[in-house]
DNA sequence: AACACGATTGAACAATTGTTCAAGTGTTGA
DNA sequence: TCAACACTTGAACAATTGTTCAATCGTGTT
């Protein structure tokens, strides 16, 4: 810390350097929380938790186009939460982090609960 | 639904279509998740969550502009995420929604868990 | 009063974002 | 072999984002 502070003795302030979170861990939970960030990949996020699904019938279900649904699928995979297989013309995507999940049922509880 | 599905039925896709979330429920989430989308702003709460603190000591600790801070601040206030209140002459802020930070934990439990 | 300080504001900026479009690949069935 | 279909890709685009800068406001101090 190379300022002044005006509120916070030196040594709290200290105290708090060393315990709040660290620039790298929160650019990490950043990421992952931006991947949440947008309806459209929430709304894949919440089909997929129903059922595997291809990309046309998303597409279909969303009622998008499935170059921009394949964008998001793209996006999705790179993050490792989404996973796919190829089955003959189709590729179908599952959940590879259920785990997320649990994150999108506390957001929700958050949402209603305002 | 308007256009064709060629792996799920007619049925099960009535079905998904009622039981999937719906749009602006889904835009509503994403505004939440967006807000903890972004590195300074989760540093911020992750401070707030320790103590109460004004601008400048926030900006001191985070080693960024007042002014970067303060644009931050009031996003975080638009979604009553924080409040504020004066003191003299600064302006102390506080969590306003300490739900968030059950939020917050659980997204630290996931990026630590992979 | 004048001044310093904390905080806010709005314009400007580069950077990133989400979607569309057109072109492409690969698979299936006629 | 050809056409149709599912999907992917990259370029292009408008829109949004986060930060900086300069100007400003309000409070307390001298």
């Amino acid at each position: 810390m190379k300022t002044q502070l005006c509120k916070v003795s030196r040594t709290e302030a200290q105290k708090l350097s060393r315990t709040m979170i660290q620039q790298d861990t929160a650019s990490e939970l950043a990421e992952t929380f931006a991947a949440l960030g947008d309806s459209t990949r929430l709304r894949i996020l919440d089909l997929l938790s129903l059922r595997e699904l291809c990309v046309h019938d998303l597409a279909a279900l969303l009622e998008m186009t499935p170059s921009a649904v394949s964008h998001q699928l793209r996006y999705l995979r790179a993050l490792r939460l989404v996973k796919c297989r190829k089955e003959g013309k189709n590729t179908v995507y599952s959940l590879d982090d259920e785990h997320i999940i649990t994150l999108f049922g506390e957001g929700l509880k958050h949402v209603r609960h305002k």
